[in-house]
DNA sequence: TTCGATTTGTCCGTATGTATC
DNA sequence: AGATACATACGGACAAATCGA
């Protein structure tokens, strides 16, 4: 999944799969996205790697964190399912 | 009723939910609130959850409460008094 | 008085998540 | 990569006080 010795680094591969699986709406606004640990167990890299990524994705607008809750998908970011 | 991984902390959203029934009238001022074993199976939540709103509620100065005894409406808390 | 039911008060351990170092 | 801290939530257990039968 995520190439650790390629020209692109590996938090920067995980903003990639993450922002397509928002946007794709595999997860639904203001619905919490895998926690850091289960992210670190799926793709085999460490917490700090995720972080960043989340961080970016925090940035794009994509999510938001919410201290010792988790982190969710912003409401802004899904196609409508209803 | 209550979402228990949403972005809002599960004894936040009671507090809003029982905020709205006192300022609603719903319980009457010196009336005693439902009894946190009652809250608990209500909403299905722990009642450590259902204390730490009750103890919001308290500082929030809409409920007063008598150990043994029970949770009351403040008297200041709604419209209809006589 | 004794008993049981009710209600709040308190403490324990376990789990999850993020925050920080 | 590991350790620690903090906030939240759950479940259980017991105490203390109150009330009524």
């Amino acid at each position: 999944m995520i190439e650790s010795d390629g020209p692109v680094p590996p938090y920067l591969q995980l903003v990639e799969i993450l922002a397509e699986r928002i946007e794709r709406g595999d997860w639904q606004p203001n619905r919490p996205i895998p926690s850091e640990l289960q992210l670190v167990q799926e793709f085999g890299i460490a917490r700090g790697t995720v972080r960043r990524a989340v961080a970016v994705l925090r940035e794009r607008g994509l999510v938001f964190t919410v201290p010792q809750r988790g982190t969710f998908v912003a409401p802004s970011s899904a196609a409508s399912t209803e």
